[in-house]
DNA sequence: TGTACATCAGTGAACGCGCGTTCACTGATGTAC
DNA sequence: TGTACATCAGTGAACGCGCGTTCACTGATGTAC
C-alpha cells in the first residue's frame, strides 16, 4: 500500500512482476546500455531473487523480446501522433523529427529494436508490431506527389537518411559537423532546419 | 618455417604477436560478431597464453582499438579508390556503392567503428583516423554544384542516407522492402538502381 | 462459513561457465666488451 | 669469436567476478464442496 506505483510488492507475492521486470530492464538498458543489461540486474531492481525471472520469460532472451515490442509500439505511437496535413512534405518532415527524437529519447530502446540477435524473431508480434510502427511513415511517403514508380526504393532511402541520422548522434559522430551538439540540443536547436533546408530530395529529376 | 603466413610462430617467441591478434580480433568480430570477441578468444586463435596479449595491448580495449583504427583506414581506402570524375552526382553514387559494399563485406569492423563506447576515444589517432575515412567523400559534397549555403547539413544528411542503409540492410530490416535480398544481393543488384533512381537529393529546390 | 486441497508465484542455494587481469617464472634474444 | 648479462616476450596458474539456469522448497492464493 505505501510507495510509488504498481510495482509495489505487498509480500510474498509480487502481484505484477511481469510488468515490473519489463520495466526494470527497459530502464536497465536505459540507464547503462543494452550491455547493462541481465536478468539479474533486473531482478534485483524489482527487489526479487534471482530465480524469479525465469518463471515470466523463461530466458533472458524472453525478456528482451518484449522490451522491444515496448520500443516498436512506443515507437508507432510517436510516429501517429504527428498526423498529416496536405503539406506532404512538411508532413515528412515532422515525421522525421519524431522518428530521431524517439531515437534519441529512448536509446536503450532504439538500439535494441535494430538488435534482431538479442531477441526471439520467431515471435509472431515481433514482425508484425515492427511493421505496424513503421505503417504511417511509409503511408506518408505514399502519399508524395512525384513519387518514383518503385515505391520500396524510395522508402527504403528515406527511411535510411532518418534512420542514419539518429544512429550517427547517438553514436556520436555527429559532433564532428555539429560543434557541441548535445542529442538535445541537436533535436531542437540544429535538426528542424536542416529538414527544412534538405529534406527529403525529390525523386522526379 | 612450416605453414601458413607472417602468423606463424617459430617457438617460444612469436616474432609478431601484436599483428597475429590483431588479426584474430578482426577475424573473430568478422565471423561471430562484437558480443564474440574475447581477449582470451583471440590469444586462442593466435595459438598463444592468454596471458599475452596484456603485453602488447594492456587491456581488452587497447586491442579493439587496433581494430577500429584498421577498420577507418580499409573504410578510407575504399572510398579514396573511388576517385572522381566530372559528374559529380555519378561520383556520390559510386562512394555511396562503396560505403555500403564495405559495411556488408566487414560488419565487424564497420559495426565496431560506430561503437565509441568499446574503444579508447583518448588515443589521438582515433579521431583522426576517422575524419581521415570521411575526407574524400566530404570532398565529394563540397564539389557538388547548388550546394547548400550550410556545408555541415547537407554533408550530414547525405552521409546519414548513406549510413542508414547499410545499417538497416546489416541489421535485416531492408527484408521487409526487398524480397530475400541478401546483402550480397542487395549490393550487386538492388543498390545500383536505387541510386540512380532516387540519390542523392537536390538541395537547390 | 469453513475446510481440504490444488495451483500458482517466488525463494535461495547451487551448478558450471567464460571472462579480464595479475604475477612470479622462464626461455629466447640482443648487446657490450 | 666468445662470454656475461640485461632486456624482452610468452607461460601457466591463480584470483575473483557476474552471469544464466536449474531445482527442491515454501508461502500465498484460489477453488470445490
Amino acid at each position: 500500500m505505501r510507495g510509488t506505483t504498481t510495482l509495489e510488492k505487498s509480500g510474498y507475492h509480487h502481484g505484477n512482476l511481469k510488468a515490473a521486470l519489463i520495466e526494470a530492464a527497459d530502464a536497465i538498458i536505459r540507464d547503462k546500455g543494452i550491455e547493462g543489461f541481465s536478468l539479474r540486474e533486473c531482478a534485483r531492481q524489482a527487489g526479487v531473487s534471482i530465480g524469479a525471472p525465469a518463471h515470466h520469460f523463461g530466458s533472458a532472451m524472453g525478456l528482451l523480446t518484449e522490451v522491444a515490442l515496448l520500443g516498436y509500439e512506443s515507437l508507432g505511437e510517436a510516429l501517429n501522433a504527428v498526423g498529416h496535413s496536405d503539406d506532404v512534405r512538411s508532413d515528412l518532415q515532422r515525421l522525421a523529427l519524431a522518428y530521431v527524437s524517439f531515437a534519441l529519447a529512448h536509446p536503450g530502446r532504439f538500439r535494441l529494436m535494430f538488435r534482431p540477435d538479442l531477441v526471439n524473431r520467431d515471435d509472431p508480434r515481433y514482425a508484425a508490431s515492427s511493421t505496424a510502427a513503421l505503417s504511417g511513415f511509409a503511408h506518408a511517403i505514399a502519399r508524395r506527389d512525384g513519387a518514383a514508380s518503385d515505391r520500396m526504393a524510395e522508402i527504403f532511402v528515406v527511411w535510411s537518411s532518418i534512420h542514419g541520422m539518429a544512429n550517427l548522434v547517438l553514436d556520436g559522430k555527429a559532433k564532428y559537423l555539429f560543434e557541441g551538439a548535445t542529442p538535445e540540443r541537436f533535436v531542437s536547436a540544429v535538426l528542424p532546419g536542416l529538414l527544412a533546408q534538405t529534406w527529403p530530395f525529390g525523386t522526379s529529376g
